[in-house]
DNA sequence: CAAAACCGACTAACGGTCGGTTATTATGAT
DNA sequence: ATCATAATAACCGACCGTTAGTCGGTTTTG
């Protein structure tokens, strides 16, 4: 690996750390290079700016979530769980507990959305093959799979990757997400083992 | 009407239309003041930050919204064209089509959020005593009614508050939401009237 | 020796502070 | 009512610390 890529990547889990820990805009390129240990001019050799490291560092995160989705697909499971497995695992985000509260703070609104919508691009190609499956198997039936797929992962995303949401939320979700790809109702009660709410 | 709240609703309406048209973290404090006419000490007499500025102008704004909202549940039209006509208007968000753009532009996502997280909780509850009613009158059948009436409203807000989205969404929307309600299948279709897809 | 990597003093712009000034309103004696 | 006076509300603008970003020069690497 060249010298500049190393630093690069060097620079990017330093950043990655404090801007979990304390929010992008609460953390300034000073502490960042302070933290690596290099000069200003350091920095801006290898970034344009603060904010193309934080388009950086949110797409070294998507790789690794996407990473783990393509595990989860991969593995020998039943239809149904690979779905609500990757709902569930792009709901984490983070490995950390605290790591994911931080991230839905004031300060990280910016963090946070520009991650969801992205990975929700790179999630939803990957579970409507999923859906497909489904629905080969015959337990989906539906058209219109992508759009279908985009509605659920709206839905998981908005509802549970924030703490605040209760038991009816969960069996609410189950129930519109049963409608919406058409399988039997109560098929997909697991999910609840999956999301645990507040109450 | 006394000169300190005439001063500071002026400064909220300069601070809308800066806000809107060039994003709130591109809008300084010196602009602000510059478009009053008056000096730095006498913005932070009247705000105690441009955050809590920010603040201010997002509840000058739901107010308004929420008015509308309350005209349409107050007009003597059927409860699903109440529940789409609220859902649109919350939609719209402002009146003129460029500002609606400048809301969703990169610099403006602390702002939507903002908005968008508030006003669903403000919506939710009107939305749930009109859900309620068309219960009542046997045009929707489900429990768990704020519940519903909250991925809904999610559902609409993510969907189609920014352009970019096709007519095959908003079909599945219909039927989902039709679903989610237990409404009978087809009787919402008139939504299509009411959201133009880019294709 | 050329290119890549690095340095750190510097700048401009920003949000926010502060001590002092002017305008407005309330008070009380005549 | 009128006017002086006190009190408070509104306002001013120079100033401060912090920040992202720049740039000309230096060292390291291949």
């Amino acid at each position: 690996m060249k010298k500049g890529e190393k630093r690069k990547l060097e620079l990017l889990n330093i950043a990655y750390r404090m801007f979990i820990s304390k929010g992008y805009e609460n953390t300034s390129v000073d502490e960042i290079i302070a933290g690596a240990g290099i000069a200003k001019g350091t920095f801006y050799y290898h970034f344009e700016s603060k904010k193309e490291l934080l388009e950086a560092v949110i797409d070294m995160m998507l790789d690794r979530e996407e990473e783990e989705a393509q595990k989860i697909l991969g593995a020998p499971i039943p239809i149904p769980q690979k779905l609500v497995g990757v709902l569930a695992s792009f709901r984490l985000e983070t490995d950390e507990e605290s790591i994911r509260d931080a991230l839905h703070e004031p300060e990280n609104i910016i963090m946070h959305e520009k991650t969801g919508r992205k990975i929700r691009e790179r999630i939803i190609p990957l579970l409507s093959e999923v859906a497909r499956q489904g629905i080969n198997e015959g337990l989906f039936s539906c058209d219109d799979i992508p759009e279908r797929i985009k509605i659920i992962v709206i839905l998981a995303n908005e509802l549970f990757d924030r703490n605040g949401f209760s038991s009816t939320d969960i069996r609410v979700f189950i129930d519109v997400t049963e409608k919406t790809l058409g399988a039997p109702a109560g098929s997909m009660g697991f999910i609840e083992d999956f999301i645990k709410g507040d109450d």
